[in-house]
DNA sequence: GCTAGCATGTAAACGGTTACATGATTAG
DNA sequence: CTAATCATGTAACCGTTTACATGCTAGC
């Protein structure tokens, strides 16, 4: 989860740890603060898995800067998981965000498309909230419960939203 | 994060493990499956906790039922965190529903509101990713590329749509 | 005879949170 | 002088995923 924007933001320009946590912070909205104790072991797993080159350079007051580079190992393993994504980064609306964030970096407006089209297929399936245990639609109304008939608007105005996106923009890449 | 649906489904009636599988998948639409490697620990804790008792009926076939039942602890653990959730059940988008799928259970509709107004608060804190590190909104139609775009236009909608849920369902709750 | 569904569990590995640890610079 | 920001790391703990393990019943 926090591999892939580590190679995401690396892909533009070399950055060191303390930039990718804000940089990963602001992904989210500054809602979700990175950790050091999973920052920096990811960091090393990386290089470890010989994706980051590494350099140190004195810091802007304090410790030293380790700055990271993707090597052409990182820069092929980043497209790959971009290329292809596994199910969960589809299915999550928080992972798949995630993947989108550094889509344009695949350089095949095919393989952009492909992506998002898993994404509006899967929208799509009608396996999904939507549906009681027999296949029957809910309806808006029906929900026993004011908190639960606001789950399924919310969900609802979502998906509606974000349907008409990846239509709009799947007609834009493959004209 | 498992033990919040365990608490709530079981406050209903009691259910063994499988049966709680099920609906805990439901919950996501299906979409997020529970792994026994996690549930059936989650419940373990529970019991060990003294929020749950169980005893064992002849299995529909197969192995026998362990069946769970909420004790008045368990029902008391229940509310307290309806009642007051951390805040990362407030700002992220699934623990929040997990929540909601259960606060009818909060006997006070003050209560019920108070929560709801926790989300709307964040959900109306401009630290957020619609503006950017000075603090100046983002437009929709600035981001360089089609993908961050999206990113954008998706999370607009979902944050007006449940912002409006959010004002009615509190009108109806304090009227 | 075989597969899908019912039903429960354990163990290893993984990744993340929280807490601990250090230390320099800059702005109030 | 002191708090915030910059900057990096480790260690304990926790919950989840994945894989392994077992076995019965019902329908094809």
């Amino acid at each position: 989860m926090l591999e892939l924007p580590i190679l995401g933001f690396l892909y533009e320009q070399p950055l060191h740890g303390y930039e990718l946590k804000e940089r990963i912070k602001a992904l989210s909205g500054h809602v979700r603060p990175v950790s050091d104790g999973a920052l920096y072991p990811a960091i090393t797993r990386l290089r470890t898995a010989g994706s980051l080159d590494e350099h140190t350079e004195p810091g802007a007051g304090a410790a030293q800067r380790r700055v990271l580079t993707l090597t052409d190992s990182g820069r092929t393993a980043l497209l790959d998981r971009l290329r292809a994504p596994k199910q969960n980064e589809i299915s999550d609306q928080t992972r798949f965000n995630t993947l989108l964030a550094f889509l344009r970096h695949l350089p095949d407006p095919a393989e952009q498309a492909a992506v998002l089209r898993r994404r509006l297929d899967f929208l799509q399936t009608p396996a999904s909230f939507f549906y009681d245990e027999e296949g029957r639609p809910v309806r808006a109304e029906e929900p026993e419960d004011l908190f639960r008939r606001g789950m399924l608007r919310v969900a609802r105005a979502t998906g509606t939203a974000e349907r008409a996106w990846l239509r709009e923009a799947l007609a834009e890449l493959a004209p």
